[in-house]
DNA sequence: TCATTATATTACCACGCGGTTATTTAAAGG
DNA sequence: CCTTTAAATAACCGCGTGGTAATATAATGA
């Protein structure tokens, strides 16, 4: 799959609360769908909607145990994540220095500019 | 509004390709509206929706020049959608560092599990 | 004043999402 | 077997989203 497919599930996975929630919940260890709809005022198939949405952005993963389905967290597209956002605030934050630098120097030397702020 | 509608905002603006490109392009510096839509094969009302997604996320902020309308990145809420992740990734980082003892510890001392794996 | 440029707005459409209830599948265990 | 339990699947619904084309608004500048 490509990296940007990736980060659309990714992303999208991780615009919902409950889907968020879920997450939280496996953070702190496996879960199965009766266990995870529980505290949700939410059907089970409900449940089970987000849990595919959670695995076909690989966020989650399943296990088989009898007629339990456990789920727990698979934290590496999380990670892509991260890096994707972190990537373009860290261009920005070097962008902001050298405007920075660059307001310094305009009050120092001010000059006109090419077009007026009305 | 509440860190939760904060979060479904910054990640469902997240969740598109093109919305991600004009956030990478932004990262660079300001542009308007029919720069932004030039290298999409989009119309520009589809474009000027996308940005609209991105200012109700807080994303990016809209400055007046004439008839343009320049947009600038607004990186403070990818700061708030990192800090999300990087939580329960900690959180899962940790759960996980005790399982990893747990598991040592049963291959020294091994015994009867609660239910069998089939 | 009038044409041009930049952008927003409106009206429309197809499609996917998030939820429901009802039903089906699969395994466990008496 | 048959019942129970766990989960998935199907069918349906309302609504938001992502696109379009056409039009309106607003500021510039000759």
């Amino acid at each position: 799959m490509q990296a940007s497919e990736r980060l659309d599930l990714t992303f999208s996975a991780l615009a919902d609360p409950t889907r968020r929630a879920i997450l939280a919940r496996l953070a702190t260890g496996e879960a199965t769908v009766t266990e995870l709809a529980e505290p949700f005022e939410m059907s089970q198939p409900a449940i089970s909607k987000h849990l595919k949405v959670l695995e076909r952005a690989g966020l989650i993963s399943v296990d088989v145990d009898a007629q339990r389905r456990p789920r727990k967290l698979e934290p590496g597209r999380l990670g892509e994540a991260v890096d994707w956002i972190e990537r373009y605030r860290q261009i920005f934050e070097q962008n902001y220095q050298r405007l920075d630098a660059l307001l310094e120097e305009l009050q120092a030397r001010p000059s006109r500019r090419k077009r007026a702020k009305k």
